[in-house]
DNA sequence: GTCTTCATTTGAAACGTTTCAGATGCCGTA
DNA sequence: TACGGCATCTGAAACGTTTCAAATGAAGAC
């Protein structure tokens, strides 16, 4: 049915391994038997069967991305801009969504092991006690993956994330500077790494400030627009001065929160996010945020799983991008 | 390197014919052989090879998704359901993003055809005159595929979106009938499918109200939300009383606009868009618009396109799903 | 003890490529 | 004439599966 290279080497006169290497466009074989079989595989629309090369040359010219979801802006922009990184290196991207749940994560590592995946890039989710026995599996195969954004603890692998740590401790510095003492900080479960690197920032900004907090500042809830909102209508009686939430999804919420129960912003309370998502400059009053900078994280990534893939012997390392603090309205 | 099921049978001292059948559950193989074969994979970890599988069954499992973005919100959303729905059938998703480029439309369209699709999804482009030589070549190698949210005029093929000027006509009679006289209609190039319906509904509603407009008063601009915003600042002089967007983005950037020029919304001028972003609810004004069902339309899609795969004999048809009329604070 | 039947297993072909050792044939040289 | 060298081509194996016709062997019937 379909035309293959044989149906090429039997038009054109040749020999299959002369068409393959014409059409491969190896050394070692004539200018016209060349522009024959070319010609031809033009003519008949020729394709190169995926499968049958991949088996062969064990190559599938795939890279795996998993990532937690893709509604969030700050990760479709991510998978866009990986996308666009990984077919520019002449890859195709598969695309996992987890939606934060390990047991996807698994299967998508399945799934992509069977597809012969060249490469993983991998956005760890938020559950609790995460299963890794697939993540040793990839180890144990040679299969090279990359965590990015973020990473989970005890296992020992490359990660690019910007330095979370450091951009929490930056915002929560300027809001003490501007006089804030009664600072709210909204996270999620702190056994992960994206929530207690913030917090280390959080604690730091106090402690260089000479500052206290009561753990009663530390709320944790779902990272989410719903629980935010929840979250602000609790914080609306606590009358805080200012709240840092952990992603700008958080903020959102807690803002509209606040803004239902008739607390302005920035007037009655200070509220800042982290990720700087696409529409948080266009929200009323314009969030103020910690900048993941996407596209440097994403070539990051890249380079770093390119360079497992060409050796696989090197020792694991966390690479830092640096975060920028977007200072607008809501502070 | 890899474990391959010579070695599971090897260690399960049955042959490659039984092992194979057992792995795959086939009737006619003795329980206790079964048994034996799937814990000695079980032990190995043993993963089928994706690409001798598929070169031999001539089933890749996989379903194309070609989208013009992922960036917005809803496209983000439909790959997000595409992507439930497809693996919920044990196909995979290969996603393909095109930025409304046909050049990078026909690379995927190769590419899927190179890893044997077996069904293909596509939001076309909205390039001015397409060339349509790839889709012309999936219908010559019976490799069904379904427009999805709109089509190319002048090509054949089965189409799932929602009744576009259906949803155009009631959002601008409801207009109308609010006593708007001035309605402005905020467009893409208008020999495009999804403008021209659209524009189809804003004439009708026009025409059953027996009302007239003038051509002045649709303007054509690129539908995102910078375009939006600077359309907005020229309809800024024109005092409508009404803006009606092709969608979302560009209501958006019209209201930012009218709001910098200090126009009031909806007390000066009523806004509309179309889609119904996650977003916008959550704006100030919350945006009036028509929402498009995702879920609907992607199960329709899915729906139609596995008609075709186990039957590609059937005649090209448009399915239209209903769109809702989602009435805010912005009219 | 032989024959039939049935459940179970197997060997080998096939899928569409790439690869590589060797074949082919031509040219020039001794 | 014989031969070495070179450019070019080719046959066959290999990749890891599935499939199916045929083989195997045990149990039951006579």
């Amino acid at each position: 049915m379909r035309v293959t290279i044989k149906d090429i080497a039997n038009m054109s006169g040749v020999s299959v391994a002369t068409a393959s290497m014409a059409l491969n466009d190896r050394p070692g074989i004539n200018k016209d038997t060349k522009k024959k079989v070319l010609e031809v595989a033009n003519k008949l629309h020729y394709r190169p069967n995926h499968s049958a090369r991949s088996l062969i040359t064990k190559k599938s010219g795939c890279i795996g991305l998993i990532v937690t979801s893709i509604r969030n802006p700050f990760f479709s922009k991510l998978v866009d801009v990986f996308n666009k990184e990984v077919e520019a290196m002449g890859y195709s991207l598969l695309l996992g969504i987890t939606n934060d749940k390990i047991k996807l994560e698994k299967k998508y590592i399945d799934l992509f092991i069977e597809r012969n995946v060249e490469g993983l890039i991998i956005v760890p989710t938020i559950e609790k006690s995460p299963d890794l026995t697939q993540l040793y599996m990839l180890k144990s195969m040679h299969i090279p993956f990359v965590f990015c954004t973020t990473a989970y603890y005890g296992l020992k692998a490359d990660v690019v994330m910007t330095d979370l740590m450091e951009g929490e401790y930056q915002m929560v510095k300027y809001l003490i500077e501007k006089g804030k003492r009664n600072i709210y900080f909204v996270t999620c479960d702190q056994s992960l790494m994206l929530s207690s690197l913030r917090l280390d920032g959080f604690k730091k900004a106090h402690a260089d400030a000479g500052l206290s907090f009561s753990n009663d500042q530390i709320i944790e809830t779902v990272p989410d627009y719903d629980h935010g909102y929840k979250t602000g209508i609790e914080l609306s009686k606590l009358k805080p001065d200012a709240v840092v939430a952990i992603n700008d999804f958080l903020a959102w919420g807690i803002t509209k929160a606040f803004k239902d129960c008739e607390i302005s912003i920035p007037q009655d309370v200070s509220v800042a996010g982290y990720d700087d998502l696409l529409y948080s400059s266009l929200f009323e009053p314009a969030l103020t945020t910690v900048k993941q900078p996407i596209t440097q994280i994403c070539k990051k990534t890249l380079e770093v799983l390119v360079k497992n893939i060409e050796d696989d012997t090197q020792e694991a390392k966390t690479y830092y991008i640096s975060p920028k603090m977007m200072v607008r309205d809501s502070t």
